[in-house]
DNA sequence: CTTAAAATTTAGATAAGACTAAAAAATAAA
DNA sequence: TTTATTTTTTAGTCTTATCTAAATTTTAAG
């Protein structure tokens, strides 16, 4: 069994894994966890000795097999919970993360597999994040950054990559979410800023704005 | 805020406080905590500095008014939870305690208020235990144990003290739930054994079972 | 290729919550 | 009321997860 500390540092080192690449250093994964770069080598060692993560001193950290379904779960618990949150209780996208933060630890297979029932076997949670089965099998989604779209493509929004609460308020008042149809109007080469149109309404947004909405191009 | 183990403690006090009469020894906690003598005095300890509870040294420990609400508060979450599981989901009643034990402890109002009213402001959990609302008022009802009906008495099921799975599980293979109509067909004097009738079918019944058996008597 | 800087690990400390063993206080028995 | 027993507390230790400071290794710069 894993403690809630180790269970939080696992999913740090596969959203690290998944979004840099393989193998990650003891600085990326304090920084995830926001704690002292000599804590995540206690931790690192700890769980290299667990057998969930490979690991050799000063090369960095990579999920085992073993490791890697432990976190793929604990990512399905929170996406689902996320998708309760949401869909029942009426919650807005941007105030589920941090509830889910804490769900995602509630230890019972049972309970997850009947909440997906309940749900009716979700694919993706309400920022738009694929949720993997009971296998952790996560299905592969073909989708792009706004940011590598060019002038007069356009798509539809299927995700966030950040998050935030901020981030997600700034996106509800410009009527932007999932399903959004987004077209590039204009784009700056200095800056990549971009002149995008939504609906019938058209916006300013900067290059950290179209680096973090994921989109379907149609 | 309040630990896991901080919790987990006051839960545990407010119980015996209600079912033995104001002010717990030492022993009695650690009994119901599962720990030592010597923990639960740090505990203790820990709790009277937090002004949660009163505490004399050798004189055993009580909840001020705001252990109380903590406690009440924990109680609340821990049966709205149970009543989610059962209602919504689909668990058994006995099956539901140990993950409302670990659901109990989810930090947020929001998410209890939400839950709440998805629910339907219930007024008592899957066992016939009553939910406390959010100012943490306990509706008082009138209920008497099985074990103190003479014979030819009846009575409507309106809860269980027990609630272990066993228990639970013993009840249901005899059709016996909450709602359940039950009449004291005989009782031994000797050993306060019982035939009791629940809708056409008679059974016999320990001392034990009568005394965690609750009725609404008519 | 040697030195400076950055990254990582080790060593030693701390706090929470548990434990054992021993001391102290309260209660019961003689 | 003195002694024995039970209850409770204290003292000291352990584990987990964190920290700071120092040491070591790796990487980058000259």
């Amino acid at each position: 069994m894993f403690t809630l500390a180790e269970e939080n540092y696992l999913k740090a080192i596969f959203h690290l894994e998944n979004d840099y690449g393989n193998g990650v250093s003891t600085n990326a994964i304090a920084d995830k966890m926001d704690t002292r770069a000599s804590s995540a080598t206690d931790m690192i060692q700890k769980l290299a000795d667990k057998k969930v993560i490979s690991y050799q001193k000063y090369k960095g950290a990579s999920l085992t097999k073993k490791g890697k379904s432990i976190a793929v779960n604990i990512i399905r618990k929170h996406r689902l919970w996320e998708v309760f949150l949401v869909e029942k209780l009426d919650f807005q996208w941007d105030e589920v993360h941090e509830i889910a933060e804490q769900l995602e630890h509630i230890k019972s297979d049972e309970l997850i597999q009947r909440l997906d029932l309940f749900l009716g076997y979700p694919d993706f949670d309400p920022h738009g994040d694929p949720i993997p089965d009971k296998n952790g099998y996560i299905k592969p989604t073909e989708k792009k950054l706004l940011s590598k779209l060019k002038k007069n493509q356009q798509g539809i929004c299927v995700g966030v990559k950040e998050s935030s609460a901020k981030f997600l308020q700034y996106l509800d008042t410009r009527k932007i979410g999932i399903g959004s149809s987004i077209k590039v109007i204009d784009k700056e080469d200095f800056d990549q800023s971009m002149t995008i149109q939504v609906s019938n309404k058209q916006f300013f947004i900067t290059k950290q704005i179209s680096e973090n909405l994921y989109l379907k191009t149609i």
